[in-house]
DNA sequence: GTTTAGAAAGCGAACATTCGTTCTTTTATT
DNA sequence: AATAAAAGAACGAATGTTCGCTTTCTAAAC
């Protein structure tokens, strides 16, 4: 699978999430039909985004905001109850995109070395995706409170596990060699996330995702599988 | 060579980049004689970890800086001219450190094993060595001039490069495999960076650097030495 | 050893901005 | 006409920075 495959497959969409945000806070938005809260919460987020990239959540006022939605300060407020639940609203979105995707990607396969191709295709293709979304989540992550920086860690270790586990399981199968599993799924995820983290060297050396992901497979296949 | 003779050879302590910072910034600096000058902009530089770790650096206010460092706002203006300009005199500490020691690591070794393993383990152990200020520049790059940003990149490409370098070289001599060595150069890199940038991690898991270490050259050498 | 003049460093109240947030009024939708 | 949403002026708190004053250090003179 590359990604333009993946991509059909997995038809999610920036709309889609704002109507996942819409649904599950709706209790605390002021905003009553659903239609209106799904177009402006988009704009936020890719506002959001947007003025962050360079300068970070901090630095970030509501005035900036404003202007970059077209939405008065007022009209923001009734979208969210405050830039700090903005900031958990967003982050707890994206956790639980990552979490789903991935089990879901990662139960479809019977073998472990078809397992551990398709997780890390999958971490790198949605990381791709939804860029903004990792980015903001990575960078962002020390400014929660410590109960939300205890779910961005707790998540880091599930999908380590998700990883490791697949390792163990090929060591007795006899596919991978025996190793300190631990360490290379953070060695796997370690690469996976420059991925995102560093996009503007890859813009610049013209590498794609499809080449990134192939050779981040070349090498965690060349230190795990046994040699035949 | 292991973490505690780099460190015992490399032997370079918090007061010398303070002296080092004091020599550079002397004209901007309105405080006079040395000793005063090291003492307190090291107590300053502590503090700016300390607070931004948890939030940072334009979520810390001068008043925070005050309490913490234990200095009036009006001394620590003394020291620098401004809190932009405090972040750049650090992020440019920060950069010289990296560049003038990994070059010199690098040239001290003479085939290109020798030259790749000692490229990455110094990167390691320096970053290990001065974690806050490897930390605190990669999370804060963002927020520098674009001149500024400008310049992380570049020596990010800078540090890249020597180890591409390293890797055509040993294709050369035949004892790396022909491969995409940009790539794998950028991996190396990622590899390294986890080690700072997660540390919360491998305290937790009780993985000490050393074995952090190796396992990075294992993974490298596993994929690219030729076989034997 | 003590005194003392001048330099160096430290202090913190005060200032002008900017910030997050609220609230009443106006506009749009149904 | 009634409900939903948007608007933006206004408020108190917090921010980066300045500046006149005080304290501390230094070294030469007694």
């Amino acid at each position: 699978m590359n990604y333009k495959e993946f991509k059909k497959k997995y038809a999610a969409s920036g709309t889609d999430i704002s109507r996942d945000v819409f649904v599950k806070n709706q209790a605390v938005m002021r905003i009553k039909k659903e239609k209106t809260a799904v177009i402006n919460l988009n704009k936020i987020f890719t506002a959001v985004f947007s003025i962050t990239y360079n300068k970070g959540y901090q630095a970030m006022s509501m005035r900036d905001l404003s202007l970059k939605t077209g939405m008065s300060l007022g009209a923001l407020y009734a979208y969210f109850p405050g830039k700090d639940e903005l900031l958990a609203i967003m982050q707890t979105q994206a956790q639980a995109m990552v979490k789903g995707t991935l089990e879901e990607f990662s139960s479809a396969q019977k073998n472990p070395l078809e397992k551990l191709r398709a997780v890390i295709k999958a971490h790198i293709f949605l990381s791709e995706l939804f860029r903004p979304w990792f980015y903001f989540t990575f960078m962002e992550a020390r400014n929660l409170t410590p109960k939300g920086f205890d779910a961005v860690k707790s998540i880091e270790e599930h999908t380590q596990k998700i990883i490791s586990d697949i390792l163990i399981e090929g060591e007795e199968t006899g596919v991978f060699k025996p190793g300190k599993h631990d360490l290379t799924a953070c060695m796997i995820k370690a690469m996976q996330q420059e991925w995102y983290l560093k996009r503007w060297k890859y813009t610049k050396q013209k590498i794609s995702v499809d080449q990134f992901t192939d050779h981040v497979l070349d090498i965690v296949e060349g230190f795990c599988r046994v040699a035949e």
